[in-house]
DNA sequence: ATTTCAATACGCTTTTTACGGTATTTTTTA
DNA sequence: TAAAAAATACCGTAAAAAGCGTATTGAAAT
């Protein structure tokens, strides 16, 4: 018997997953959250196998709660029910201790699949994501998963207020700093993400809130 | 008994639902598709009473699915299951005929509750967007749905190209223009969008992507 | 046939961003 | 406790964007 924690704050899509997880005999669904939270809440009594977990969530949002659970239950596995199957995505969350990604366009079989493989200790990610796989197996990230934050507290707080639409001066008067300091900032966040200018930090940023710690 | 037709690019939510609505005796799924296209197609043989439209799907998004379904098949009812509860994007929606519009917190009784009432010629939306309604009830967009396209398809194309990170001079290049041309048509769209500056106009851009025909 | 709209392009000014630094203080971590 | 990282701030210059315009051409709509 499979014990499976499903966390998702689509309702619809959770109470899709009860059903159709129900075919399989072996597999139980013990709870279901819709936030990370909710799963850290839930694990303090009770161990499921297997964690279907969404990225964004609110509260706490997949990203995070994989931390979590990576660092304090290192044996529960992961699977990643994802929307995004931007690459990048992909990596980090293989990188913060991922056991399987599941793209959008998964059909019953392949979760079916994914859940057994992860339950017996392998990697499984979605067809299109394949090569993906592969380069995380192969590279460094693989062994030492040092998870620290890419982006400090305050650039990150420079970063949303840049996504909501304020210029430096403006950033600077929200935060009572200097603009020269907001300007630092802004070069530090660039090179450490290794972008150029505003609209690809601000397409980058919406793309990977959950991993960047936004919102 | 109400035929129903389920568009969505997520296989897992077009399985988990048919689940869930297979509940109810008089409710039958006659059709799912992955994208609009699909969803054109197969009602030129059979018509639905209500379709489950989702907003980001490939090949022919929901918004101009929307589009043909409200002028060649005017009495489809049709449902927007959408994973963005953002006003702009429901008022969008409705202004583009759609009779309900549920939320990704949405749960069974409301699904079923929302069908019923499309069904029955009566709007629908979730918990949370009601005043959105409202609004749009007493708007004169409700009477008079024009739904002329805000920006041209230049105008779509430069604001596809900022997104991507190009600079005014970069787009120039790529589309052989002047740089002048380029700013000009930056400062339109900024108007058109009542927007101010690169930041805000990316972030609108990657959530309205489907209403203005991106991607 | 005339008005409207889209696409093109230019002029000028100001603001903002980008990129190259340096440097001090505080906090965190090894 | 020493070293590293984060937060702060400044200096200067160049590039880019933003905010005012105007104007021509061609296509589309009325």
């Amino acid at each position: 018997m499979i014990k499976i924690l499903i966390a998702d704050d689509h309702n619809v899509l959770i109470n899709g997953l009860k059903l159709i997880l129900a075919v399989r005999s072996d597999f139980k669904v013990i709870a279901v959250a819709n936030n990370g939270a909710e799963v850290i809440d839930f694990i303090k009594n009770e161990r499921p196998d297997v964690i279907l977990l969404d990225i964004n969530m609110p509260v706490l949002n997949g990203y995070q709660t994989l931390g979590i659970l990576k660092s304090d239950y290192p044996d529960i596995k992961v699977i990643i029910l994802s929307m995004l199957n931007d690459k990048r995505n992909v990596l980090n969350m293989l990188e913060a201790g991922a056991k399987g990604y599941l793209f959008k366009d998964t059909d019953d079989k392949h979760l079916f699949k994914a859940i057994d493989c992860v339950y017996n200790g392998e990697y499984y990610v979605s067809e299109s994501l394949q090569n993906i796989l592969e380069e995380f197996l192969l590279s460094n990230k693989y062994q030492d998963k040092k998870n620290k934050h890419l982006l400090s507290s305050r650039e990150l707080e420079i970063v949303s207020l840049i996504i909501e639409g304020n210029t430096n001066a403006e950033i600077a008067d929200l935060l009572f700093l200097s603009t020269r300091t907001v300007d630092t900032h802004r070069k530090n966040i660039f090179y450490k993400l290794n972008l150029n200018n505003t609209a690809s930090l601000v397409k980058y940023a919406l793309e990977n809130k959950a991993f960047l710690g936004l919102q």
